[in-house]
DNA sequence: CTGTTAGCGCGTTCAT
DNA sequence: ATGAACGCGCTAACAG
């Protein structure tokens, strides 16, 4: 296989006896430029494939038409619908994506944003790790010019627009749908304290029962660490197995609640009818499991686009002091699991 | 927000009255420097900050450590393995992934590639779309020079090297194993006729039920084509309905055999008593689902990391004409969808 | 050991 | 309307 030579400015412009300068303006149509010279290079460009060297361009321009990526786990339903709608957007507007994972680990991530800013990339949509706290690997963007568009997991520390989606009422719903199908003793299944999302939803739990003077216990709240399928089988497998068992569970994720599902499963506790069960997020799975899992959807993909769209306006506008919230509404997603009939109602009281 | 100015060699060539190839190579340990002037180029430029301006050595080299990386679907549980692989072996060797995704869809595909091309990757990894056929719109790739390394879905028409699974012994051990549980009579969901995996996982199928001497019947295969959870519903209503029902069913992929299992558990027919059910790449929700899921694993993660060492090594040595084919062994996961006890076996007979 | 020189391909004044 | 010339920042061949 034999390289071809790449065609240059240099190389139209000698073919067609015309300066470099000449050559590049014609490809451009500057007005100033013959219609005949315009049309005349344009010719000889497409014949012989001209290709500009991209290289070049990007050095003269310092710019590179690639936006870093980065986001705790690539392998997640939510974070890869995000990606999606990023990519999809990005190359609506000629952009790139360069993706990385944090693994949700800070120093990974300061890694990963370290080879970001190296391979020079033109902004940088970030959603922080678990560990993150302060933003200063985030920094050095700004300081070299190029704008930050944080989504879902994001800091107060850096100044930057941020996409989140409205985990508080989210929550909020989903325990008002659990109330209203007629459940009383409403457990959570929470996330971390020192992540923001967590803490919203916990709190969206926590307003929708106050709101509804439902019963409250402070047994009925489980920490959960790894946010995987095992916690969700350990916890309920404790709140089952109290004194006084909740009636129906608000999962911080649905992995979480598909562990919930396989222990109540194995225990032939129905859902919903002794208990119903509501997750956070809509993976795809949820409306595979039997039974079908509620859940409140985050839109992942239009938070993809809507950063994406952000960053590259900023990336035109040379903006770096913007720091707009643009928050996503959820939508309640129910199913199977959540869907109590009068009659069943009326049992569990 | 002011921008910094950056600090170029010749700054630092100014500043220590040197010139500035000297600066520059100091700063590579040059063997010709003097080991006092290293030192002093370094520590000025440690305490400067300097940071070689990527993008003039990129042109300068006509290089960007940056990997092209294409797929059908980004939102997909092996892709999404595949990718986590690469993006972390990349990573490891200084390398960017530049993410995109066909929708299996050629023509989608095709803009890919030219944006990949003209966005200057160093090289390609691809797994072609459903719809792909010839590979006119990969061989640009190696005509400029960068290799194309391919992986899971392939096509011959490309001179590349490629890392497959071995689909059809990954199929064969998973019939076996149907078979060596005492189950009968095997279906199949199969995929695709135009699909290489698709065919020889087909092959595996039909070779294991012929090795053992196994009743088959043209019935029990169907030809699923949006290989989704809907048609693993209708394709196992029709055959749970016909004249000879099968006792097991091998599915093309997990998200078929989970459609399988809703439409078991809907009619109340017992998995694995009644019958045997197993997917194929070990999807994360395989071992969550009720009864666990059996499956084919495929290394997803492992065939990321392969197919990014093979694609840097073809950069590192220029090498265009590589055509190996790296086979990776699948991996058998047994659960409950197929673990049949004596006594049911028995009772099936 | 170090400096000088010559580009890489392109965009952009400044002339003409 | 076009061309000459310069420089972006860095590397490398050549010269001393």
């Amino acid at each position: 296989m034999t390289e071809k030579k790449k065609l240059t400015l240099k190389d139209i412009a000698r073919e067609l006896g015309i300066s470099i300068s000449t050559a590049s303006r014609a490809l451009k149509e500057h007005p100033d430029i013959a219609d005949e010279t315009i049309k005349m290079v344009k010719a000889f460009a497409e014949k012989h494939h001209y290709v500009p060297n991209i290289l070049a361009v990007n050095f003269r321009k310092s710019r590179t038409y690639n936006i870093g990526l980065i986001v705790p786990e690539l392998v997640h339903h939510f974070f890869s619908t995000v990606i999606s709608g990023a990519i999809d957007t990005a190359k609506k507007h000629g952009y790139n994506i360069l993706v990385s994972q944090s693994n949700d680990i800070l120093s990974d991530e300061t890694i990963a944003c370290r080879t970001m800013l190296a391979s020079s990339v033109d902004g940088l949509l970030i959603s922080i790790s678990n560990e993150t706290r302060d933003a200063d690997h985030l920094k050095g963007f700004l300081e070299e010019g190029k704008p930050v568009v944080q989504f879902d997991k994001v800091t107060d520390d850096l100044l930057s627009p941020k996409v989140i989606v409205d985990d508080f009422e989210g929550a909020y719903q989903a325990v008002k749908h659990l109330i209203d199908q007629g459940y009383k003793k409403i457990a959570h299944l929470r996330g971390r304290r020192e992540v923001k999302n967590s803490n919203e939803r916990a709190i969206g739990y926590q307003q929708a029962l106050i709101d509804h003077q439902m019963e409250t216990s402070e047994e009925w709240i489980k920490d959960c660490f790894a946010i995987d399928e095992a916690e969700g089988y350990k916890f309920c497998k404790e709140l089952m197995t109290s004194k006084n068992p909740p009636d129906a569970i608000f999962c911080i994720t649905d992995l979480v609640a598909f562990g919930v599902l396989k222990y109540l499963k194995e225990m032939e506790i129905a859902v919903p009818d002794e208990i119903g069960v509501i997750g956070f997020s809509n993976w795809k799975l949820a409306e595979i499991v039997s039974p079908s899992l509620s859940s409140v959807d985050q839109h992942g993909y239009q938070m993809g686009e809507k950063a994406t769209l952000k960053l590259i306006e900023l990336i035109k506008n040379h903006d770096l002091e913007n720091e707009e919230i643009i928050e996503l509404k959820t939508n309640l997603i129910i199913r199977a699991s959540t869907i109590l009939t009068k009659k069943n109602h009326a049992t569990i009281q």
